[in-house]
RNA sequence: GCCCAGGUAGCUCAGUUGGUAGAGCAGCGGACUGAAAAUCCGCGUGUCGGUGGUUCGAAUCCGCCCCUGGGCA
């Protein structure tokens, strides 16, 4: 390998994958996913995934290879591209890692927790206990409160995930953070880069791709699923958009009611990835969506030096 | 042309007997440690159609005008 990893960080709908394979064309390297709903084999229309022809003129990785019936995490992703990085070592390829989600991110630059997997019935139950959060959090506050004191009282994923974790182990969540591993990939080791772009820009971007994925078979993705009558809350009717076209297919909501609330969903989603960006990523460099890119400029600042 | 109902935030609307206005959605800001395209928190952003009048004071009452929808011709 001549270059350190670059990693690239995006909204929704900013050009990304195009910029990562164009780099990966001209680096040799290879696309590396960064996006959880991405993973979804089902998905692919939806989830707005790398094109065929994109797949052609550079090896993809962590794209689609998870089936509907999977659940999938931060940590699976975190032990999957571990092994994705190494392969890519012993192949001489430099690592272009592209996706929207913030914390996986945040995994792979300032490490994870060595929590071990939680088993499903603690998980239900967490999850029945977090439906009453005052409750839930006065209950934290008395078994563990140096976790309960970082954790928004009335968010119930957060809740549900410290109780859990302490339910499950015995340490809490505090506890354990205090054992993160080492970064797969600290700052020092790579390039990150986060893209910028005007809001009404991006926007304007997102509902027109919103349209060119009906065009394109977003229906037929979402019937596909419907039928796969996957359980509610499970990880493939996440996607943006996804239980809007399955309401739609079921009849239950007209296609401009489905499409317009879908739009709407993702304006909001490519706001928090602005606002995780802003804030979480201050100090990666930016690259400009709307202007042409520097491929040069990149390559230069990957190359490692003698 | 006449009659009726409406013109209040980006949208849909509320606004009691006159005291310069507030909800939902959208939008904006923020959080985020194994569901993260998830989840949660905070913030009204306004010539109350226009104009003249009554009044200490008008979104609110009166006159005229403009616009929209419906009805009658």
């Amino acid at each position: 390998m001549t270059h350190r990893p670059i990693l690239i960080a995006g909204p929704t709908a900013s050009g990304k994958s195009a910029l990562a394979c164009a780099l990966a064309e001209r680096l040799d390297g290879w696309v590396i996913n960064a996006d959880s709903q991405q993973v979804y084999a089902d998905w692919r229309i939806l989830t707005a995934r790398p094109s065929a022809e994109e797949e052609a003129r550079a090896p993809h990785k962590l794209y689609g290879h998870v089936t509907a019936d999977q659940s999938y995490s931060v940590g699976d992703w975190t032990r999957e591209l571990a092994g994705v990085l190494s392969d890519a070592r012993s192949a001489s390829a430099t690592p272009i890692i592209v996706g929207g989600t913030g914390l996986y991110f945040r995994a792979l630059t300032q490490g994870l927790a060595p929590i071990p997997e939680i088993s499903a019935e603690v998980r239900a139950e967490a999850e029945i206990r977090a439906k009453d959060p005052a409750a839930l959090f006065a209950e934290l506050t008395a078994r563990d409160p140096e976790t309960a004191a970082g954790i928004d009282p009335k968010n119930p994923m957060r809740l549900s995930r410290a109780w859990e974790v302490l339910q499950a182990t015995g340490r809490g969540l505090a506890e354990w953070w205090k054992d993160a591993a080492p970064p797969l990939l600290p700052p020092s080791d790579c390039v990150p880069l986060r893209l910028v772009c005007d809001r009404d820009w991006l926007y304007a971007r997102c509902d027109a791709r919103f349209d060119l994925m009906l065009a394109d078979g977003a229906l037929e993705e979402a019937a596909h699923i419907a039928a796969l009558s996957p359980p509610p809350g499970a990880g493939v009717l996440k996607p943006v958009g996804a239980l809007e076209l399955i309401a739609h297919v079921r009849g239950e909501l007209s296609l401009e009611e489905a499409a317009s609330r879908a739009k709407t969903q993702t304006r909001r989603y490519a706001k928090r990835q602005l606002t995780w960006s802003r804030n979480q990523m201050a100090d990666w460099a930016e690259v400009d969506a709307q202007e042409n890119y520097d491929l040069e400029g990149i390559e230069e600042r990957s190359a490692i030096s003698a």
